[in-house]
DNA sequence: GTCTATAGTCGGATAGAC
DNA sequence: GTCTATCCGACTATAGAC
């Protein structure tokens, strides 16, 4: 019934292609090396289609940003919601983390932000990223029930916002150099750390009184 | 004796004067919009300067990071000495970031690693980045010498990648939008981290056996 | 909807005058 | 050491054929 193969069909398949070649563009060149031409080529089509179907660059990295935004903030509201301790937090970050070195997504993403210059732009990030940061912090909440009185000196929105700033740095240092980068040690600590706060927030509640 | 306002001086002044062009470029405009016409307009200086005093633009970036990174060095070897607890530790790492909202130092690094594509000039710059994080270290490695024990489970070198990692995140995210940052929140979050890490450090000997 | 061709602009880099 | 002039290549964006 939807199997028109048509015009329609045709075109949306093909911003799907492009959006994808931009996101990759974006992770394999950076923001410097991403041109119409470049982004073009590695997709497969002629260059001045992008300003057929998006009007300019900037235009479709900002579309191909929100669909894999939308894609992301699916995949970690379903990861966050296994989430039952910071043990288990800490877990989903590090495979989260894995999965990008793979994919590269975030990467994308710290190169977009780089390239906002004007506050509109820089916005319209920031909109996005704050689904993130609420993802985050609904996760944590969940997983420190346990450690009740913890969360009147640590707000959650607070440690979500530091634990997303945090892996947005990672990604970045990441970057610089694949094989120099230290957050195995990292989430290693953090696992330890997460284990420490469940163990001791029962200790806890005499002292914040 | 050295006052000689000869060649070899005004040859200097002058690299100094393009390489503070070229940072304030690269945090004004950031890396997309920092051309060798950009930075030579800023520093009222001809363009064709740049290959002459530093061959090209990149170079000459990489040469005002290298100055930039050894002053910033400095100032955080200064403010790193004082610290005696993690809560003067929290202190100072709030008032860098206050003086670089000012400055803006940190946002010009995280535009040039942005614009490191190649490992070749990822790794110049993260090699730059190892000595903050060593000097984060060192304040961690002192600042907890009242809490003993937690080094075992947290790694001060992990925790100095850590932190580190988050102040360049949130140098990013502050980046977007200066008037929705939440950095604030999260170093009053953290000063009450470190208040209660203090407060625990006598009781965690026992449990760590 | 996709292509070729091309106008117009901008940036990197050099040559050569001063 | 600093400037003007200039070449060349690459980029954005549009016009128009198919």
């Amino acid at each position: 019934m939807k199997k028109r193969t048509g015009a329609e069909e045709q075109s949306a398949d093909t911003r799907r292609r492009m959006m994808d070649a931009a996101v990759e563009t974006l992770r394999e060149d950076g923001i410097v090396g991403t041109t119409a031409r470049s982004i073009a080529q590695r997709g497969g089509f002629n260059q001045a289609l992008i300003y057929y179907h998006f009007g300019s660059v900037p235009q479709l990295l900002m579309d191909a940003f929100a669909r894999t935004s939308e894609e992301q903030v699916e995949k970690y509201q379903a990861a966050a919601a296994e989430v039952e301790s910071l043990h288990d937090l800490v877990a989903i970050a590090r495979r989260l983390h894995d999965e990008d070195l793979a994919s590269g997504t975030i990467t994308a993403v710290t190169q977009l932000m780089a390239a906002a210059t004007d506050p509109e732009l820089g916005g319209q990030i920031l909109d996005r990223l704050e689904r993130w940061i609420a993802i985050v912090e609904e996760a944590l909440e969940r997983a420190s029930g346990s450690a009740g009185p913890l969360t009147a000196i640590v707000p959650a929105r607070s440690a979500a916002y530091a634990i997303s700033a945090m892996f947005l740095g990672i990604e970045m240092l990441s970057r610089l150099d694949p094989n120099r980068s230290e957050a195995d040690d990292l989430f290693d600590m953090m696992a330890g750390v997460a284990g420490l706060i469940e163990q001791l927030a029962p200790m806890l509640t005499p002292i914040s009184e």
